[in-house]
DNA sequence: TTGTACGCGTTATCAC
DNA sequence: GTGATAACGCGTACAA
């Protein structure tokens, strides 16, 4: 690896003069330009981030910390904050955790140790305490989950009025016993649509049975189970809403099994309206979440962040809809 | 942020001290370490990667360039890279691309100016001489695709043989027109596929008719245009084996809305065994990689090449299945 | 327009 | 066991 001595030294320049010329080219006359040029190129000289993060202080990239990358639900969430991102010099790095709050620390050593100038987090297994802190210290910003009055910025949709507004739908179609699907884990966001589907219930006069709530995974499993467990009651509910689509798919998959008609009898709710949605027999209706904008609004939010201090953590909400398809038409 | 000389001021000790306490702590007596503890936690000292890595000139940062996250294919590869990645200090940080030749370049800028040590790629966009000199310079290997010939290591299956193999499974069940439903893009894998594809038909004594052939995105468009376009041949097949789960998802979502029978009259493999494949309705019987261990396959081989420098490419094939579903056997 | 010289935060070498 | 100090590669005042 060529260093910037050696090209000075190649070029018959200083150090400075090479320096300048990656970094204000202009500055420098049209013969030395050229001298450094073929200098560079000789060497196949390319400046070090090593060197130049150190002197800047700054790496320029941004961290994006996802339990999983098996949900595409991410995908162009991604897209979103790479535009933004790269549009201002920042590049989008992701890792995963697994959930694992073990592997979560680990990657926080990137924050903690200026690897990278920023973070943006999905979930994460940090206790409010701690993601204060964090938030306090580093900058940080939180996509479709957020921690009320945190100093992280954070940017989602509204999940209470989202699940309000999905289950009222299986009420409008005349449904009745409607169950819901819910994750285990203590995310707000599982918790708000939670709340949102017992406001539609209580909207519609109608008492929160306990046994038509289940609590699991995202997982595909999770779905055929609650199916199966729904069966098993005496009033088996007749409209189902999930928290995510490949949990509905999984309800799907067991009720046609079981020999149900999935449509507007029997009906069922996804979430984050993945291609799963759109690719799945019946095709299933879904909360959509405007993915990209999303991530457009995460990163810009963190940019700011970079620039000025946090004032408080600001709290953006963009707009869902919900998806009609053949699961609760068919 | 504090420094490592402001700590060392405070605990009155030397920096030298202070690195110690971090890398080598058992070197220090009791009472030092004691104290430089004591300061660092005053401080909230934390050791800055843009100092370490520069002076080690390592970053112990492993990059992923993925065409996409929005394929749960390459989750378990990545999980597999990133246990073995970690077991050995390092960490993994992965990057995405879009198919997009513009964006590669960019991300291959991390590898240029040191800010990762290493990287993993699946696809690329570069040219056969541009990532053969690409690998010369720089620790690199490719998973799941691979030049032949390359100073970069790689980790694949046996393209041909896999396709091989599922398309004399649809020839056994009786198939005689058996259609092939490729991408349009110019990986070794595609053309692999296509050459066991037509080895197979060779082998029984079958013409290759081209407009059984169609090459298209990994899309799910790209399965059901092909279906379309193969009901629209005086004889359509009537098996047809696609190189991705998404694609074979798409052919049979339109042979059903045009009454096909999808299972052993007419039937579909698709590629990877993705969820999408297990989740579907029928099951799709497709080609299995062994994932996680294709990760750490992976990993190990980028690993290696950080010891000693490339000897040739190393090239390590890993064993498929074909998991049978209900696509071909309903 | 160009060069000199310092410092960014760390680790490694060499003394003591 | 501990301390000085010289790198690492770069950017940028400041001087020329």
């Amino acid at each position: 690896m060529a260093t910037i001595k050696q090209v000075a030294a190649a070029a018959g320049v200083s150090v400075a003069t090479v320096s300048r010329y990656f970094n204000t080219p202009e500055q420098l006359s049209e013969q030395t330009r050229e001298r450094v040029r073929r200098a560079v190129e000789q060497l196949t000289y390319y400046p070090s981030a090593l060197g130049r993060n150190l002197r800047t202080s700054q790496t320029r990239k941004i961290l994006v910390i996802l339990p999983t990358i098996s949900n595409p639900f991410y995908s162009r969430i991604i897209t979103g904050m790479e535009e933004v991102a790269e549009k201002n010099g920042y590049s989008v790095l992701t890792c995963t955790t697994g959930g694992n709050p073990e592997s979560e620390k680990n990657k926080l050593k990137m924050l903690y140790d200026r690897f990278v100038d920023g973070a943006v987090f999905f979930s994460t297994s940090l206790s409010r305490r701690q993601f204060d802190r964090l938030a306090l210290e580093y900058p940080v910003v939180q996509c479709c989950e957020y921690q009320e009055g945190s100093a992280a910025g954070a940017v989602s949709i509204d999940n209470e009025q989202a699940a309000y507004e999905a289950v009222r739908y299986l009420l409008e179609l005349g449904h009745r016993r409607v169950a819901l699907v819910n994750s285990n884990n203590r995310f707000e966001s599982s918790i708000l649509r939670e709340k949102g589907y017992r406001r539609a219930l209580k909207e519609y006069g109608l008492s929160v049975r306990e046994e038509y709530i289940r609590r699991g995974t995202y997982g595909f499993h999770n779905g055929e189970e609650s199916l199966h467990h729904f069966l098993s009651l005496k009033e088996p509910p007749t409209a189902v809403f999930t928290v995510a689509d490949s949990i509905a798919v999984g309800v799907i998959h067991a009720a046609l099994e079981q020999g149900l008609q999935v449509g507007k009898a029997y009906s069922v709710i996804g979430f984050d309206d993945t291609s799963l949605a759109r690719m799945y027999r019946p095709g299933i209706t879904s909360v959509a979440q405007p993915r990209k904008e999303l991530g457009e609004a995460a990163a810009r939010l963190l940019l700011r962040r970079f620039q000025a201090s946090p004032k408080s953590g600001e709290l953006i909400f963009l707009p869902h809809r919900l998806v009609i398809r053949e699961s609760t038409e068919g």
